[in-house]
RNA sequence: GCCCCCAUCGUCUAGGGGCCCAGGACGGGGCCCUCUCAAGGCCCAAACAGCGGUUCGAGUCCGCUUGGGGGCACCA
C-alpha cells in the first residue's frame, strides 16, 4: 500500500475517551504500515467550547498509548499551523471562493429570527432547515452590507434538487436527496469557519489521504460531498467507525453508566485507565479489537502486530458495546507477557518502599495474580512491611483450635530455625515431611505458615515469599504467631 | 416526525452462496493441576431478529418489518 497521509482531529472541549484513543490508534496503525504520516490538529474553532487542559490530557493521552504523531501542534511540520484557530484567514479565503463561485451566500440573519422560523416549522411539524431568506439577496448588496460591519455568516448554497452520493470505506455508497440537505452555516459570525468548512479545507491542504471518523460524522457526510465538490477535489477515503455502546450493549454510555464504571474500578477515560493501574499494551489491544478483528482465533496484539495485520476492510461498521472484564483479561495477558525486569518497573511506583532488586524477585510470583498494576501492593506490600498482624482467626484453620495451631507453628519453626536459608529447595522437603508427620493437610500447615509470614490468608507461593523475605524474617514473623496463638489460646 | 447507518452466542467477533446441524475469545458452569489466590489445561451450555423473495442451494444476495444507533445548531 502507498504511504497514507492520516490525521486524528479532535477538538479540546472535554476529556480523552476510549473512542478518541481507538480512533487515533487506526490512524497511527495505517500510517505506520505504510510508512505514512500520522498528523494530530486541534479542531478548537468553537471557542465558547473549548476546555482548559483537555488538550493536555489529549496529547498525555495518546503518548502514554504508543500513539507518536509526525506532525502536530508542539512537533510542527509542513503544514502547520495544527491549531484551526491559526488558519481563520485560509477558510475565509476558502468562503469567499464559494460566493464567488454562487455555492455559497452571506446570511445577516439574527439567532433570533431563526430560532423564530424553526419554531414555525416545528409547529407545521416539517424538518427544520433554514428558510432561504438571504439566499438570493443580491451579491453587490451583500458585499456592501458586509463591507459596512453588518455581522453575517457565510453558508453554504444547497442545490434544491438532484442529489448526492457519497462513498464511505465500510458502507459503500451513500445517496441523499439535496433537498434533504440544509444550507448550512460554513462561516460563523465570529469569522471563525465550523467543522464542515475548516475540516475539508485542511484534510485538502494537508493532503490527507484517509479520514477516520466516528460515525456521527455519517449524517453530515453529503455536506461534506457537496463542500468537497464545489472546490473540484479529489475526496479522501472516508471510514466512518462504529460508535461505542455501553457495556450491556443497549445503548451509549450515559453520565449513570460512567459513574457506575468507575465505581467499578473502570473508566471510559484513557487517563483514568493509566492512573487505575492498566497499560498501554492490554488497552490498545482491548480498544483495537472494538470494531476490528483479524482472523477467527488470533486476539493477542502487540504494537508492532497490529502494525503488521491493521487492515481497513476487517473494519466492522456496527455498533459494539464496551466491555471492562475484557480489558480486565488483556491487560492480564499483557502484564505477563511483559518481560521481568520491565514489570518490576511498572509496579515500583505502586510499591515506593520496594527496591527494584527485591521487585524483580517477586514480579515472577505475582505476575498471574495481577489484573491491574495497581493490584501490586495487595499481593507484595507484605515483603516490604516491618511487621504484618495477622488475626488469630486467620492463623488458626479450619477445624483446629488456636491451641492445636501454636503446636504446629511451633514445630514449623523449629524446622525452619534448623535450615541454613529458606530458599524453596530447602525449605519445602522438610515441611513436607512435617505434614505427613502431622498428618494434617497441606493446607492447614502450610495456611498457617502463609497467615504467619505474609499476615494474609491469600498471598504469593509460600516457599518462593519465604525465600524473598528471608529466614531471619520469616522466623520473627513465626515467633510473633506463636505468640499471638499461645495468648489467646 | 424526517433523513442516514447498523443487525451472528449475554458481550467482542469469524463468516463475504455450498467448507457452517455456524468457528474463536471474554464472561458463566464443570473437571484437572494445586500450599491460598491466580495462571494454565480439558469439557459443557449459549447465536445466524422476523417474514417474504432470488437460487439446485442463503448466516452469506434483494425487499419489507422489527429492534438499536446517529443526525436534523452561528458544536465538533
Amino acid at each position: 500500500m502507498t504511504p497514507v497521509r492520516v490525521r486524528f482531529a479532535p477538538s479540546p472541549t472535554g476529556r480523552t475517551h476510549l473512542a478518541s484513543g481507538r480512533t487515533a490508534l487506526y490512524n497511527y496503525l495505517l500510517a505506520r504500515q505504510t510508512g505514512g504520516q500520522f498528523i494530530l490538529r486541534i479542531e478548537d474553532t468553537d471557542q465558547k467550547r473549548y476546555v482548559p487542559g483537555s488538550e493536555q490530557e489529549l496529547m498525555d493521552s495518546l503518548r502514554w498509548l504508543g500513539l507518536e504523531w509526525d506532525e502536530g501542534p508542539d512537533v510542527g511540520g509542513p503544514y502547520a499551523p495544527y491549531y484551526q484557530t491559526g488558519r481563520r484567514e485560509i477558510y475565509q479565503q476558502y468562503a469567499r471562493q464559494l460566493i464567488e463561485q454562487g455555492q455559497a451566500f452571506y446570511c445577516f440573519c439574527t439567532p433570533d429570527r431563526l430560532e423564530k422560523v424553526r419554531q414555525a416549522q416545528q409547529q407545521r411539524k416539517e424538518t427544520p432547515h433554514y428558510d432561504g431568506f438571504c439566499r438570493n439577496l443580491d451579491p453587490g448588496e451583500a458585499a456592501r452590507r458586509v463591507a459596512n460591519g453588518e455581522r453575517h455568516v457565510v453558508r453554504f448554497k444547497m442545490p434544491k434538487d438532484g442529489s448526492i452520493t457519497v462513498r464511505d470505506r465500510l458502507r459503500g455508497d451513500i445517496t441523499v436527496e439535496n433537498a434533504m440537505l440544509d444550507d448550512s452555516v460554513l462561516i460563523k459570525s465570529d469569522g471563525l469557519a465550523v467543522y464542515h468548512l475548516a475540516a475539508m479545507v485542511d484534510d485538502q491542504l494537508m493532503g490527507i489521504t484517509h479520514v477516520f471518523r466516528g460515525s456521527e460524522w455519517l449524517s453530515t457526510f453529503p455536506l461534506h460531498g457537496h463542500i468537497i465538490r464545489a472546490f473540484g477535489w479529489t475526496p479522501p477515503e472516508f471510514v466512518h467507525l462504529s460508535i461505542l455502546l455501553k457495556p450491556s450493549g443497549k445503548g451509549k454510555m450515559s453520565k449513570r453508566d460512567t459513574a457506575a464504571a468507575m465505581q467499578d474500578g473502570h473508566s471510559i477515560y484513557i487517563k483514568d485507565l493509566r492512573d487505575l493501574g492498566y497499560t498501554p499494551e492490554g488497552v490498545v489491544n482491548w480498544i483495537a479489537l472494538m470494531g476490528w478483528s483479524y482472523d477467527d482465533a488470533a486476539e493477542f496484539f502487540t504494537m508492532p502486530d497490529l502494525i503488521e495485520k491493521f487492515s481497513i476492510e476487517h473494519l466492522n461498521p456496527s455498533p459494539a458495546a464496551i466491555n471492562f472484564t475484557k480489558l480486565d483479561y488483556f491487560n492480564g495477558l499483557h502484564i505477563r507477557a511483559l518481560p521481568v525486569d520491565e514489570l518490576a518497573r511498572r509496579i515500583q511506583p505502586y510499591l515506593p518502599e520496594g527496591d527494584l532488586a527485591t521487585l524483580q524477585k517477586i514480579a515472577p510470583i505475582i505476575r498471574e495474580r495481577l489484573v491491574t498494576l495497581d493490584d501490586a501492593p495487595q499481593w507484595a506490600g507484605f515483603f516490604f512491611r516491618e511487621t504484618v498482624t495477622p488475626s488469630v482467626a486467620d492463623l488458626t484453620p479450619k477445624g483446629m483450635t488456636p491451641a492445636e495451631g501454636a503446636a504446629v507453628a511451633r514445630k514449623c519453626l523449629s524446622i525452619i530455625e534448623s535450615l541454613p536459608n529458606v530458599s524453596h529447595e530447602t525449605a519445602e522437603p522438610p515441611l513436607r515431611a512435617l505434614v505427613e508427620e502431622t498428618g494434617l493437610s497441606a493446607g492447614q500447615v502450610f495456611g498457617i505458615l502463609r497467615v504467619a509470614v505474609t499476615g494474609q490468608t491469600v498471598s504469593p507461593p509460600l516457599f518462593e515469599s519465604m525465600a524473598i523475605i528471608g529466614k531471619e524474617k520469616v522466623v520473627e514473623r513465626v515467633r510473633q504467631a506463636i505468640g499471638l496463638l499461645e495468648q489467646l489460646g
